[in-house]
DNA sequence: ACACTGCGGTTCACATTATGAACCAACGTT
DNA sequence: AACGTTGGTTCATAATGTGAACCGCAGTGT
């Protein structure tokens, strides 16, 4: 049925489509349910998983009756976020966007519809040291979360996108005024965050593009209310998109 | 050369040894390169490179001609780190802890210079029920504690700590003491706690890390002094550690 | 006490699948 | 212009991975 595609390594095709079969709806599995879900005999999957959990990318749970995903795997992430080259491309920008603006700048990325802290440079006014680095967020109340957001394709964003879109203080919007927003974001470039996420804390976002045209990450300069006025935030947006656009180009995006 | 080992899915294997070949001393490879590093046919690592990149979980530099780890085992290391938070994997070790020690076992955490009990196993000796669980002590008179202020950085270990250390019956120790005592403990890997909570109370106790090599938690078996002996807590000791270090390992700390 | 159904795990004959020596074409040095 | 690299490809070979059918067990409804 599923299009073989390729020839070549099967059984490695195979051995990843088992470890995507954990979610964080279904984070632990048993052999028959996880051997039903990739449509794979009972068998294969079983050597498989062994095979995958002999080199710790696939741990079981205390009874030994259920399978997750392994230790081995949270180390190959963290390897594989620093050598991301978005991360490498992004970390001066960055660093100067902190330097002039005093506040904390972040770049973060799109991780099965939230939004996750690949970097972050503190400014000079907060005291809290860098260990956002690793959370998530909801990706439709942020800024970095709706930049990117705002420039993926229909079918992408449906998926990204829960059922109700909680707020912070107020309540529920509307998938249509939610819409609206992303349109004005796709016209102007960078998207905004007043109180969404927390109250007190504002923030400015642009997405960053990759040579293929795809949002593939965003940047964001964030701080308390007090300092980030209307005004302020103003000021700041054209300096996040232009930083943004700077990332992009050297990802080989040409407009 | 390499050992192969059990039979089953080799491919797979070979394909786990190409990802763990990207390290962070060297994030970016050739295919020749990485053919030498694994030890296999150019043609073989070829085809498992190809197979992973059509999964995400390799990636390409600019210019095609480096290979470096994909984006998507950023997500797939993030997954595996939400589907094994500290409780759900030192469960079934506490459970072993208590079933060979007959004591009870906990899992405890830092909480505002607090130490927090997160879990509780019963061991067959004591009656009282689990009903400790949320409950707080003083982080500076139990064996997790110290095992976890023996393990902070200096800045948060100073806001981690009350100005006075009070002990049970004894009067106040010194601030040198106590960090003598905490050298001690980062030294032999495990703290211990004899009557300075609770007349007639013990515990040896061991830090847990997380894949950052950060303290977040740690384990530790309690019960009555006329049981924990010198002699047993010296016995108790080395289990306790082993079964913390086991613990870190599923969180992906590599020491 | 019963058959029934699900589970994780195992077996084994079979052939699909992965393998690697040898091969390109292209680039940089010498 | 011969050499030593690189990334990438070919193809005959057999080793490798496959899956239907199996086991023992635990729970469940009868």
């Amino acid at each position: 049925m599923s299009a073989d595609a390729y020839p070549g390594t099967q059984a490695v095709q195979r051995a990843v489509t088992v470890l995507k079969a954990f979610t964080d709806a279904q984070p632990e599995l048993g052999l028959s349910a996880l051997a039903r879900v990739v449509g794979l005999n009972k068998a294969t999957t079983y050597r498989l998983l062994t095979a995958l959990e002999r080199e710790g990318l696939i741990a079981r749970t205390g009874t030994r009756e259920q399978y997750r995903l392994g230790p081995e795997l949270i180390a190959l992430g963290v390897r594989a976020m620093r050598s991301s080259d978005v991360r490498a491309v992004s970390r001066p920008e960055l660093e100067t966007l902190a330097r002039a603006t005093g506040e904390t700048a972040t770049l973060e990325v799109l991780a099965d519809g939230d939004v996750l802290i690949l970097d972050e440079v503190m400014g000079s006014h907060l005291v809290s040291a860098t260990h956002w680095v690793g959370t998530r967020w909801h990706a439709y109340a942020t800024s970095t979360g709706k930049a990117m957001l705002a420039f993926l394709p229909n079918a992408q964003l449906r998926d990204a996108l829960p059922t109700r879109l909680a707020l912070s203080g107020r309540g529920t919007r509307t998938r249509a005024d939610f819409y609206k927003e992303l349109e004005k974001i796709r016209a102007q470039g960078f998207a905004t965050n007043v109180e969404e996420l927390e109250t007190g804390f504002a923030a400015v976002g642009a997405p960053i593009f990759n040579h293929d045209a795809q949002v593939i990450a965003a940047i964001s300069i964030g701080g308390p209310r007090t300092r980030f006025t209307d005004k302020v935030i103003k000021q700041l947006a054209p300096r996040v998109k232009q930083a943004a656009a700077r990332i992009s180009q050297q990802l080989g995006f040409r407009p």
